[in-house]
DNA sequence: TTGTAAGCGTTATCAA
DNA sequence: TTGATAACGCTTACAA
């Protein structure tokens, strides 16, 4: 049925090989045999079959993301499905294709099957999916992969790549501080997560430059329970007199904007707040809101690219990236210094 | 290196077609050379190489789903990617592996190049980027694949699964209706693609089941100006006197409802709201948001199983899928049939 | 129920 | 600069 490297071989008069040679773009072909071979496969319309070449070479040119499948936020979440835009690109013009998988927990679990039965020829894993038998498996089998997050085991021995959120959350925390708040709070989802622990400690680390602070310091958590949250931040205003909020995302900095409007609390002149991630909507809340903008586009690319590197045996120079963040400074955290 | 069939078959004493028999599953395999078989696989840890069964198939048992790479929106798209995810656990559950990449309008497209080269068995397409060239080479090779959303060319002779958006947009209209408003304005983005036409078609399809009411339909739209939306709005209900508004998503939504508060319209009695879309947000807005849902998931699960019904060449009972919207009903819109 | 052998389309080694 | 030829690991008639 299709034309192969044959049939091309037939017409010009050369053998397969020196066609096949063509294909992967050998120089030592004399320019007149190679312009025959090319002519020949215009017109006969001929394409290298993928999964002959696949089969010969021992590789796919296709890499695989893993995707977090217990993770009902993972799909919604549009900071990841930026990094998955990024992944494709990087691989599509690394010449790889991209495959996702969800990664389920079962015994003949979808990445097993990737790596010993060689349908990829490396992959990226969240962070939130590295387990020592996975990494037992990947290891033994000499298989090239890399970390999208900084995993809580092993960091130091995994490639990994992350955002920053370290200094991220200082950065904000200087930021508020340097606007004249004095009791910052730290609201989050969950405190146990590697990127929260790196935030809070972030934020401990801005708080130990001004004196008084650290003592003040208070973190919030809720999970998803958004009343309780509330009722969280009532109190930490009331009570504590807390007035300021770094926030870990943009429902959470929803919910404290929520809460304040209906306790009549200005802002920012009463309280200010700062969001992690700049999300669409961030600009356009009352007031708009300050965020700690993540590049999202660049982990995915660096890590795509890592990871080629990997695959092509290069060396690389260091095991783990950090992206910077880039603070975006908007009326909610604006009291311009005052008292 | 790796253990392959032959070793099986050495270790066993058995043939190699016989081995692979037992890997396919083939049932005429007597019981006890099976079990030795399977024990044999087990103790050499053997996997079958998938770069060889594609080879010698001429399958890749991997599906690609098409990315609008151009559509800066597509992977921001809550909805988009829950198909995604439904379209990979479709896939995985039936034996698939997916493929991602992005569409872009180079002449050497990555689509062109998927078919041609006969990486992947089949594919889906979002309707954004079916084109008369891309059809015609897809029909040409008979290459497999399935539309995502209602394409606005040959939707008669294309398989194609898309949301009930007439339904849903008639649906919440005739529901304004009931409860008892009177001038309600569609507010949308754009108005040219095939699902705003849907929804704009079932607004007024709504609309002349209600005397007096056609006469007064009005669409808004925006583009991504929402300082024009904004004026467009307090025009409608200033000198129009819209009394609801339909919106096309939760963004368009978010603005109406900064622009009643701005004016002090309360909502729902003075003027009620429904969105598509129930995003996350939408039940803890400021009031809780009607909302058309949309339920992604099963539409990439559609997509998928048909695709996979083509590829294996089982008779496809319908053309065209259209899944059913779920109409959420909650405060703004509740005005109870007041006049 | 099992074995033999050809074949899938390309790459890669070696020789010319 | 080119050509023969083996090899990649598996599937699948066909034969036994």
């Amino acid at each position: 049925m299709g034309v192969t490297i044959k049939d091309i071989a037939k017409r010009v008069g050369v053998s397969p090989s020196t066609v096949s040679r063509v294909i992967n773009g050998n120089t030592v072909i004399s320019d007149e045999t190679r312009k025959k071979i090319q002519e020949a496969m215009a017109e006969l319309n001929y394409h290298p079959n993928s999964r002959a070449r696949n089969f010969a070479t021992g590789s796919t040119n296709t890499i695989a993301l893993v995707i977090d499948a217990e993770d009902e936020n993972t799909f919604s979440n549009t900071f990841f499905n930026r990094s998955v835009y990024a992944i494709e690109k990087a691989a599509q013009s690394n010449g790889y294709n991209l495959l996702i998988t969800n990664d389920t927990d079962d015994a003949g679990s979808s990445i097993s099957e990737l790596v010993y039965e060689k349908k990829v020829d490396g992959l990226i894993l969240p962070s939130s999916r590295v387990r020592s038998g996975l990494l037992e498996l990947l290891n033994q089998e000499g298989f090239p992969y890399v970390v999208l997050g900084e995993p809580d085991i092993c960091s130091d021995n995994l490639d990994w790549v992350d955002v920053n959120n370290f200094e991220g959350s200082k950065n904000a925390v200087t930021h508020l501080l340097d606007q004249g708040y004095k009791r910052i709070v730290f609201a989050a989802e969950d405190t146990k997560t590697v990127f929260s622990k790196k935030r809070i400690e972030g934020y401990y680390s801005a708080l130990d430059e001004e004196k008084g602070c650290r003592e003040k310091a208070e973190v919030i958590s809720c999970g998803e329970n958004y009343s309780l949250l509330c009722e969280k931040i009532e109190d930490a205003i009331e009570k504590q007199g807390a007035d300021a909020f770094l926030c870990s995302n943009n429902v959470i900095a929803y919910h404290v904007m929520k809460t304040l409007k209906n306790h009549n609390y200005s802002m920012p002149s009463q309280v200010g707040i700062v969001t992690f991630d700049n999300y669409p909507f961030a600009e356009y809340m009352d007031p708009p809101l300050s965020a700690v903008d993540v590049d999202t586009y660049l982990l995915g690319e660096k890590a795509a690219s890592l990871l080629i590197k990997k695959i092509n045996k290069e060396e690389v120079e260091k095991r783990a990236v950090l992206i910077d963040t880039e603070f975006i400074f908007r009326d909610s955290s604006k009291r311009g210094g005052l008292e």
